[in-house]
Parts: C-alpha cells; sequence; structure tokens
DNA sequence: AATAGGACCAACCGCCCAGAT
DNA sequence: AATCTGGGCGGTTGGTCCTAT
C-alpha cells in the first residue's frame, strides 16, 4: 500500500521556479508559515507540487540561508563530519547554519568528495578511469567509504526524556578554550557541552545524561533527541531541579532557529552562569566551535 | 571563434518514517 | 492494527556555465 502521489504532475509547472512564483511562495509562507505543502500550492496559487514548493523554500528562498562560497573552516567540517556521518546530508548541514542539505550534498559530490578521495587514496588505488562527471562521482562515493563501522545511525535512536540536573552544572574548563590540535581527547568522550552528558560506544549511540527510570516518566516531552543537536542554546531550564530538554532535531535543522516549537524560557539558560560567552551568541561561531571539539575526538570508542 | 566536455547546482524522484485517523 | 498524510531524506537528473583545445 504505498502512498498517493504527492500531487497530480498535470499542468504544474517544473522546472526553473521564476521570480514571480518565489515571490509569491515567500509572501505565502510569511503570512501562513511553513507547513501544509501538498495543500500550499492550490492555496497559494501557484502551480507547482507541494513537495517542490517545500524544497524551494527550504533550498533557497528562506531567510536565513546563507549564500555564496563555502569558507575553508565550512569545509573542512562538512570532511571531517561526513567522515563521521557518512552522506548524511542533513545531519551535516544541521551543523552549518544557513547552509542546506542540498547545498552541501552538491558541494561535496562536486568538489569535497573529490579532494578527500584524493587525500584518502593511496597512489596505486587511483586508477578512477571514469571520463563521464557522474560516473566520477559514482565512483568517489563508493571508494570513499566513511568508515561504516563509525558511521552513525542516528535514526535509529531516539530519546524523548531527558535530564539536565541543574545541581552542578560545572562547565568543562577547557570548554571555552579547548585546543582543537589537543593531542589528548577526552578519555571518556564525554560531550563538551555538559558533564552528564556521554556517548555510548554502541554506534546506535547514547546514553543522554544521568537520570532514572521515575524521573524519566515523570517528565514528558515529545521531542527528539539527537546528540548531534546538543548545542548549548538548546539547554534550557526552569528553576526547579530538572528540566525536560527539546533536541528536536528536525525542527531545528528545517526551520534555522526553532520559531515555531521552541521551549518556554521559563529561566535562565542552565549554563547562564557559567557560559557567559559563545553559548548563547551567535550559533554559527557555537556550532563550529563546539563540533570542533567534537571532532576532534574523533576517536571517541565508537565500534 | 567554435565546440566538446567538465563542473556546478537547482530541482525532481522515490522511498521512508512518524503521527494521525 | 491498518491505512493515510505530511514531511523529510538521499540519490539522481538535466540545464547552464565554464574551460580547455
Amino acid at each position: 500500500m504505498g502512498r498517493s502521489p504527492c500531487c497530480s504532475k498535470e499542468g504544474l509547472n517544473r522546472g526553473a521556479w521564476t521570480a514571480m512564483e518565489d515571490k509569491i511562495l515567500t509572501a505565502y509562507i510569511k503570512a501562513h508559515g511553513e507547513g501544509k505543502w501538498r495543500n500550499l500550492p492550490k492555496r497559494a496559487g501557484l502551480k507547482r507540487c507541494g513537495k517542490s514548493c517545500r524544497l524551494r523554500w527550504l533550498n533557497y528562498l528562506r531567510p536565513d540561508i546563507k549564500r555564496g562560497n563555502i569558507s575553508h573552516d565550512e569545509e573542512e567540517l562538512i570532511i571531517r563530519l561526513h567522515k563521521l556521518l557518512g552522506n548524511r546530508w542533513s545531519l551535516i548541514a544541521g551543523r552549518l547554519p544557513g547552509r542546506t542539505d542540498n547545498e552541501i550534498k552538491n558541494y561535496w559530490n562536486t568538489t569535497l568528495g573529490k579532494k578527500a578521495n584524493a587525500q584518502s587514496t593511496s597512489p596505486q588505488s587511483k586508477h578512477t578511469t571514469a571520463t563521464n562527471s557522474r560516473q566520477k562521482k559514482l565512483a568517489t562515493e563508493s571508494s570513499n567509504s566513511p568508515l561504516p563501522a563509525k558511521v552513525i545511525r542516528t535514526k535509529a535512536t531516539r530519546c524523548t526524556k531527558v535530564f539536565i540536573p541543574l545541581q552542578s552544572p560545572h562547565p568543562p574548563p577547557e570548554f571555552h578554550s579547548f585546543n582543537p590540535t589537543a593531542s589528548d581527547p577526552p578519555a571518556q568522550t564525554s560531550f563538551p557541552n555538559h558533564p552528564s552528558q556521554e556517548f555510548d560506544s554502541s554506534d546506535q549511540l547514547l546514553h543522554c545524561g544521568t537520570f532514572t527510570n521515575e524521573e524519566l516518566q515523570s517528565y514528558h516531552h515529545d521531542d527528539d533527541l539527537d546528540f548531534l543537536n546538543l548545542d548549548c542554546h538548546e539547554f534550557q531550564a526552569s528553576d526547579g531541579d530538572a528540566a525536560p530538554v527539546d533536541y528536536n532535531y528536525k525542527e531545528n535543522l528545517s526551520s534555522g532557529h526553532d520559531h515555531h516549537r521552541s521551549l518556554p524560557m521559563e529561566g535562565p539558560p542552565v549554563f547562564n552562569d557559567w557560559a557567559t560567552s559563545a553559548c548563547f551568541e551567535d550559533s554559527a561561531n557555537l556550532d563550529l566551535d563546539s563540533l570542533s571539539f567534537f571532532l576532534d575526538s574523533e576517536e571517541w570508542p565508537l565500534q
């Protein structure tokens, strides 16, 4: 029982979007918000498939899209994330504010994949004789295996209830002054943002802090936990002993900032007392910094 | 100057998943 | 439990631009 097509393709525009279509779509979404993509074209008066509208918005029209060349830092980050995550473009894009999965995917396929491949392949293995660019791409992708054993299957694991004990939010002293080139990755591979977060060694990941079943049951929160989404700005809490935390990856990713479902700010951020700096500043810098730290401990014990 | 092939990138396609009914 | 719907993802395609010859 497959699903019905998202729309009948008859009578719909396809191919490149016109400026007028962009305008209509943007205006409609500004007025009515995102979502209900299937009905959107009809309501907005667009002769487009709903999925096409969604894609156009997410990849091009969204106001927080960062356009222009990918910086060297971003490039390095992409390479390292790809090493960790494989072709999980949306996850990778989630760590690069303003960049879309499509953009990163394209960039990888056209540029980085070849670079990474050139770096990782030995001379005798450079026998890629494909003349066609698509063949080259395929060859690149297939030969540039992202160490399958280390690929994190993020979709497989969900954690819907998370506790952040507030009693001792002692920041790791190195958090804001870590040295990305330090040769000593954290022995425990604790998550840098919080001492109660640590990673399980399975590829299914994750142990989320110190919480009991009772605690889990007493707090119910519907949002996903995805460890890759752990950013300082997502740690929010009331003044109580603990608080549920929103780790909803998809929301944050798709909307850049979660303006639809942001958690109520009932109190100061958990780490306000010690994270006075980058933690709540520009998320772009934060993402790159915190992730660099994370990636620099890439010997974390995944098996 | 012409043109063939490569590079780039927006858009499409098919599949999957989670939540709702 | 089965089915439907909305949304999302990764892979692929095709048009356009660029570059080497």
